[in-house]
RNA sequence: GGUCGGAUGGCCGAGUGGCUAGGCAAGGCUCUGCAAAAGCUUCUACAGCGGUUCGAAUCCGCUUCCGACCUCCA
């Protein structure tokens, strides 16, 4: 039996589009489309690329958890992400392809399955649909011809364009960014490049490929490849339809990806295809955004080994997720080490009070005032999650839980003064916040069998010699323990072990 | 240069005009053979200057600084 609970919590979410928080109301509920701008496999995705992708995810997992049956709608852009700053044309795939010397589906494999681990290891849910450009060739032709029949799309030497200019005569182009058309368009800044298009914002469709271009296609047109927008439009009309719920994408998309998103379908379909704009800000290093041109980036494998020149030591994954979790999506989060020590200890922290928790039982008397602040608590942390995905003050909210907690375990008894149903469904919160939605996962290595049987055995040597008073023989156990990253916790009753 | 968005305690970060977010660090305490771990506890900040209001971190104006986009980026 699965319990729907979008009936009792309301979600609000900022539209980029109206900035402000709407309530959330699917199209077709309890059917939810998402669809979020994937990774172009090019190279390794990046720490702040990452983020995103875990802030969908948390998305993703709440609406799940409110009973939503969302399909989520990931793509991976594998060809015609064009590069047109300096004349050079040619899109990213191809150019990565020449410099490791491979063939172009080369560096999409590669890159694709690095992408693909990446998110496991931050514990990503995979998306229910991941569409590749080069499979969806055909309907970006299609799209093209209708947007071309519609009279918004010309054809010149070099490439099928969209016209900005006749198109903004019809419909708000910059709705969704805000900015001013006309300053756009007299924007004083050259570009490179001896493009063939009309209007200084007009953007290429399908692309004619050259005679050394190796990803190609046959069209109307004579051999092309796809622009980078198109795809996105393509993909998202096949498999959510002309009108879906949410779009999301980083920031730095809003300009002019997004908004040519929007031009194309309303060019082709004549209706607006996104209800609901959802973008997450940037990843900043010393507060400046993390990105491949800045050469700021982090790695994530740099991060989990330690190994960047600017951390001092490594990070679990599920660190990183947490840290991660602790900033609202759509502020800014600065990366430091200083930061991430902090998620690293925040994080433990209320995993331990997960675990702790599973002791308490309870007392059999109700004491109002720890029974109210746990009821206010429940409904507080789904408070911070409906407030547009408030992970930070759902985590708040957690941490408030975690003290009750910890002192209900420093009890002699572990009791708590609460109704029985209470304690269970605090119980239930904690598995849902930190698992389903979070997205956390216990990282210790205390579930391995064989290593419990021989911790279990060192621990007894070592309390024997310590009832001994062979302090000597107790403290080479604990030292050489904590050579090989596993740490003795003393308490009252007894010993544990955790390994790092 | 244009447009948009920020500035919160030692650090990271929530904040929907009134009820000290939270985490980390630091100090104190409990526990302990010592330590670690764990727990309890202390630390009342909102860039500056004006304004609106009974009341402003929150609303408005100006100033300073920072960032993003305008050219590829999640």
């Amino acid at each position: 039996m699965e319990q729907v609970l979008f009936h009792q919590n309301t979600l609000y979410v900022y539209n980029t589009t109206s900035r402000q928080k709407e309530r959330f109301e699917p199209l077709h509920a309890p059917f939810v489309g998402m669809y979020a701008c994937g990774p172009t496999v090019y190279s390794e995705p990046h720490l702040g690329n990452c983020r995103s992708f875990v802030m969908y995810d948390l998305m993703f997992r709440y609406m799940l958890h409110l009973g939503y049956k969302v399909r989520y709608v990931r793509n991976i852009t594998d060809a015609g992400h064009v590069e047109s700053t300096s004349g050079e044309t040619g899109d990213r795939i191809s150019k990565q392809a020449k410099i490791e010397q491979v063939e172009p589906m080369e560096i999409v494999q590669k890159y694709s399955v690095k992408f693909h681990r990446i998110m496991d290891t931050l514990n990503c849910l995979p998306p229910s649909i991941e569409p590749t450009a080069t499979g969806h060739i055909v309907e970006q032709i299609e799209m093209t011809k209708k947007i071309m029949e519609n009279g918004f799309a010309y054809e010149t030497d070099d490439a099928i364009y969209f016209d900005v200019e006749k198109f903004s005569a019809n419909y708000p182009y910059t709705k969704l960014s805000g900015r001013n058309l006309d300053d756009l368009l007299n924007n004083t800044r050259e570009l490179g490049g001896q493009e063939s298009k009309k209007g200084r914002l007009d953007f290429a469709l399908m692309i004619k490929a050259k005679p050394e271009h190796i990803m190609r296609w046959p069209s109307p047109w004579g051999d092309v490849y796809p622009g980078w927008h198109i795809e996105c439009s393509a993909m998202s009309e096949k498999y959510l339809g002309k009108t879906f719920d949410i779009h999301c994408g980083g920031m730095d998309l809003i300009p002019t990806h997004h908004t040519n998103e929007i031009a194309q379908c309303v060019a082709c379909n004549h209706v607006d295809p996104v209800k609901y704009w959802l973008h997450p800000n940037m990843l900043t290093v010393n507060g400046q955004k993390m990105s491949k041109s800045l050469g700021n980036s982090f790695l994530p494998a740099e991060l989990f080994d330690g190994s960047h020149p600017l951390l001092d030591q490594g990070y679990s994954p599920m660190t990183v997720r947490f840290s991660m979790l602790q900033a609202h999506y759509r502020s800014t989060l600065d990366f430091s080490n200083d930061a991430l020590k902090a998620a690293e200890k925040g994080y433990k922290r209320l995993m331990n009070a997960k675990s702790a928790l599973d002791q308490i039982t309870i007392s059999g008397t109700i004491n109002n005032e720890e029974e109210a602040n746990v009821n206010k608590l429940l409904l507080a942390t789904y408070d911070a999650m409906n407030n547009d995905f408030n992970s930070a003050q759902a985590i708040a909210e957690l941490n408030e839980a975690a003290s009750m907690i910890n002192t209900w375990n420093s009890l002699q008894n572990k009791k708590a003064n609460i109704q029985e149903h209470t304690l269970l469904r605090l119980k239930t919160l904690l598995h849902h916040f930190l698992f389903d939605i979070f997205g956390l996962l216990e990282e210790s290595e205390n579930n391995n069998e064989k290593l419990n049987g021989v911790m279990e055995l060192v621990i007894d040597i070592r309390k024997d010699a310590r009832g001994k008073k062979d302090f000597a023989t107790s403290d080479k156990i604990r030292d050489a323990l904590q050579g090989v990253g596993i740490q003795l916790k003393d308490s009252k009753d007894g010993t544990s072990w955790q390994a790092e």
